[in-house]
DNA sequence: GCACAAATAGCACGATCGTTCGTACTATGG
DNA sequence: CCATAGTACGAACGATCGTGCTATTTGTGC
């Protein structure tokens, strides 16, 4: 099982759509091999095992987001524009038309909560990471002086984290069309707390 | 099949637990039946099929929770009181030892999203409904003078959902263990800002 | 043109899925 | 004592799952 062929970047590129739009567990072997016009078994082949497909679907949608997310922002100026950065390019990240189904690795975090395994230990270091480069934006733009000095970075993350979950929640479960700019006047009111 | 048998209720009773603790859709019949000691032709006569199985764990699930945490709040003291009593009985439905996976609700929500059909409609409008409440709730408290008056309690709602959310995602997920207090914390702010 | 390796296909396996069907057992009402 | 309805079971169905094995095709260096 070779790392990196044409094919099973095809593969992989597929089963993210597929992952994005069905969920990470709706992923069959079967399945992607009929709608990409292989056999199951030359399928197989480049993937090694179910799991180890539904793990590598994790982690190029993850490197994806560091590509579209988390490198541009780190390259903004720091403090709270960076911040800002962050957030929108989640927002675009969650909207992104590549993805039919909106993120796939929110509601994987959710449906692996409690299946301990890979996939969940990688899930929860990746978004672990998240939350501390968002809290550490958010230190450092306290010590900007862009917010109060005793900001409490953890506490900001985890906030600007449920704005997010609500936003994903309201968007596509409810169908709520003004859901994004609910989550941006939510963000405005977090970051207005943060400043006095 | 009937509509409330001894048997249909213990069937129901242990199929909420497990879809509680691995997910409403990893449910099955089979194993359901071998968990209570049943045949699968015998249990699957008392819950028609699969889907009207999940859609019943479903609907018993938000009878519980109207039970156990709409209900009471409805009949607190009206304004900020109420509201308060909603975000801590939804707290404490969130670990309630009975459910081993916490609230099935929530990941069903983000799995289901995107899959038309009757659960998920089900859960939308229940969501809807839930969410309603608070945002009258939040209403009837600025109106009483404890929030200020123009308040969007919408966008109430839309916070306080967040916060749950993200205090659901922290201690599953992340095994954050102070989850709950940084939910508590996010949501004094919320109030805080409602006020002024 | 041939050897050799990689890529893909074909086929079969055991498991499990939801579902159907026929059939017992068990109570209850006449 | 019999009819009837409810309750549960066992066996089997077609489908699909993940995963091995064994060919066959394909491409490449000599």
């Amino acid at each position: 099982m070779p790392t990196s062929t044409p094919t099973r970047d095809r593969i992989l590129a597929h089963a993210e759509r597929v992952a994005s739009r069905d969920g990470l567990d709706r992923l069959t072997i079967g399945r992607l091999a009929a709608e990409l016009g292989l056999s199951k078994s030359g399928l197989f082949a480049h993937v090694g095992s179910k799991d180890a497909l539904q793990l590598e679907v994790l982690r190029r949608a993850a490197e994806r987001f560091r590509d579209a997310v988390v490198r541009p922002a780190a390259r903004t100026e720091r403090g709270e524009p960076r911040v800002r950065a962050y957030f929108d390019g989640w927002l675009r990240w969650a909207a992104d038309p590549a993805m039919p189904g909106g993120c796939l690795i929110t509601p994987a975090s959710f449906d692996l909560d409690d299946r301990p395994g890979p996939a969940r230990d990688f899930l929860a270091t990746a978004q672990r990471q998240w939350l501390d480069t968002l809290a550490h934006a958010a230190r450092v733009a306290a010590d900007a002086g862009h917010f109060r000095a005793d900001l409490d970075a953890a506490q900001f993350a985890f906030d600007l984290n449920g704005i997010y979950l609500g936003c994903v929640f309201a968007e596509r479960l409810l169908g709520d069309s003004d859901a994004e700019p609910r989550a941006r006047r939510a963000f405005e009111r977090l970051l207005g707390d943060s400043r006095r």
